[in-house]
RNA sequence: GGCGGCGUAGCCAAGUGGCCUACGGCGACGGUUUGCAAAACCGUUAUUCAUGGGUUCGAAUCCCAUCGCCGCCUCCA
């Protein structure tokens, strides 16, 4: 049983197989960075990530390449548009590079807190600068690209193919168009590799043909190459860059080189919030720090990240995915449920019984995994893959209620928590914090005197008063809950 | 106007020709546990897959029609 993977290109699920053995060469479009990650970010990068890490499971040295977009492009047509790092930069009165820097951090921040794996190279737009005129004096060289007043824009009839990816052809596109053309184009199709500035326009370098900036397209192209090589076998990248974007990538990239740019076009699709697509002025734009802090007129509570992970684990990277605080709700309680069961896991360790593992178990363990295995194989079957998870929840309680269970079959439990849902699915996590980490070792040490408090009126039988205590904590926000032996609190 | 997708239980969602009286989760309800709770666990919860035709020995899965929803075609993950 070999990985099959979608692939947009073909329009199949194709069985993966790199160009070179064992090695894997990946490029995802990153993020432009001019504002806070959002839930659409979200959606896109832990379904690469689990691509990422499963081609890691099944034994693939992978080199994962994620572009920062740092180079403004442009909010609307080609000649009309602003850039969107500069209208930031003016808004925040600061360079557009700080802005840049300042969002890429942020961007950062939010995806290890979604535990995305960071990738291998990040590489920013404006550091490749000269490479982009490079290729784009290559493309004029082949004939594919001319100069207009300044710009330089890339020919698309003479590129065959041109289409191949998004199914649409030039005429088609010429009849929908929604934007002026502007005059410097020889055909409304034709799109920018280089554009000339504007004096006020705070972003430009220096080329042969004008005091400008680089086309949109053009830095994925000289990137993915620069560091992955002329064919690269995964691109991955959100369905609305099908067009034009990552058409215009295999335009320029397949027009330089001359040899097949992407062997595996993946696209996940997008996310809506409520049912509808996510904008800024629909009043339902949600950002990821928003989501787990429970800053949003939109969400009843905080969401843990992972939980938010979970939901989008919970449906296939393909399909879309709509977000609303009832789904978060679902994601978390579900979260917490497989949470507990891996905490209770280890702590059984320790206390149950030594000996050998059960074969029986070892058993049924191998059969979940074989399931795991065929449903990531399988185009990357997220909602199978974390209802195996659940299964592996329910064998564990099962076990934990027979006093025979060793600790040996425990670890062999606790090992596939941690290998499925941990190293593939991203959502077990190594260590646990404490319940109360992180919060005021003085509340702490209150709210332990009050559960003494309530301790002792409990042996008294003195319920009145042990209930008041707890309706007294519960009212501030704090839940107590006995457990064998001892009362552990929490944060409601 | 062009291109593409979707419609499965109260909600999310997998399954895309027989293993489906349809995986899994959330919620709800019942039980175990508890002084009572909470948490946890166990159990129940679609003979049916938007609707109407058709193909087939056999359809949630294929075809046609109808209705509804969504996305892309402009920067967007």
């Amino acid at each position: 049983m070999t990985l099959k993977l979608y692939n947009s290109l073909t329009r199949s699920k194709d069985e993966f197989k790199p160009l070179v053995k064992g090695k894997v060469g990946m490029y995802v479009c990153g993020p432009t960075v001019y504002g806070h990650a959002h839930l659409g970010h979200a959606k896109s990068y832990i379904s690469f990530d689990i691509l990422v890490r499963y081609l890691r499971y099944l034994g693939y040295n992978v080199t994962y390449v994620q572009n920062i977009t740092d180079v403004g492009h442009l909010t609307d047509d080609a000649d009309q548009g602003q850039d969107k790092l500069d209208v930031a930069a003016r808004k925040e009165h600061k360079h557009p590079m700080a802005i840049a820097e300042y969002y890429t951090r942020s961007y950062f921040a939010d995806m290890d807190e979604l535990n995305c794996l960071r990738p291998d190279i990040s590489p920013r737009a404006t550091g490749h600068i000269l490479e982009q005129i490079e290729m784009v004096k290559i493309l004029i060289e082949k004939g594919y690209a001319y100069e207009s007043n300044g710009s330089v824009y890339f020919n698309v009839s003479k590129f065959k193919e041109y289409g191949k990816l998004s199914g649409r052809n030039v005429d088609e596109m010429i009849s929908g168009a929604r934007v002026e053309v502007s005059p410097d184009k020889r055909n409304p199709a034709d799109f920018a590799l280089w554009k000339k500035a504007e004096p006020n326009h705070i972003m430009q370098w220096s080329s042969p043909w004008s005091m400008g900036y680089p086309g949109w397209h053009i830095e994925c192209s000289v990137m993915s190459q620069k560091y992955l090589g002329e064919t690269i076998d995964i691109h991955g990248g959100g369905i609305e860059n099908k067009f034009p974007h990552h058409e215009c990538e295999i335009a320029q990239s397949e027009a330089a080189n001359g040899v097949q740019f992407v062997r595996y076009w993946i696209h996940n699709n997008m996310v809506t919030v409520d049912g509808q697509k996510m904008g800024k002025s629909l009043n339902n734009f949600i950002t990821l720090s928003q989501v787990f802090s429970g800053a949003h007129e939109r969400l009843t509570r905080a969401y843990d990240p992972i939980a938010t992970r979970q939901l989008i684990l919970n449906s296939h990277y393909g399909s879309p995915l709509d977000f609303s605080d009832a789904s978060l709700h679902s994601a978390q309680s579900g979260y917490e449920k497989i949470t507990e069961a891996v905490k209770t896991t280890r702590k059984q360790i320790a206390n149950a019984k030594q000996g050998d593992a059960d074969t029986k178990v070892a058993e049924q363990l191998g059969e979940l995994k074989k399931k795991f295995e065929a449903a990531m194989n399988d185009d990357l079957n997220t909602s199978i893959g974390l209802s195996v998870i659940f299964e592996l929840v329910k064998l564990t309680y099962s076990l934990i209620e027979k006093p025979e269970t060793t600790s040996a079959t425990l670890i062999k439990i606790d090992d596939m928590f941690s290998l499925l849902g941990g190293d593939v699915l991203g959502i077990v996590k190594e260590i646990y914090p404490e319940t109360n980490q992180g919060d005021d070792e003085i509340i702490d040490e209150l709210v332990k005197t009050f559960i003494e408090q309530r301790a002792q009126a409990r042996k008294d039988k003195d319920f009145a008063a042990a209930d008041a205590i707890r309706d007294k904590l519960d009212a501030i926000g704090i839940l107590l809950e006995d457990k064998p032996g001892e009362t552990i609190w929490r944060r409601k």
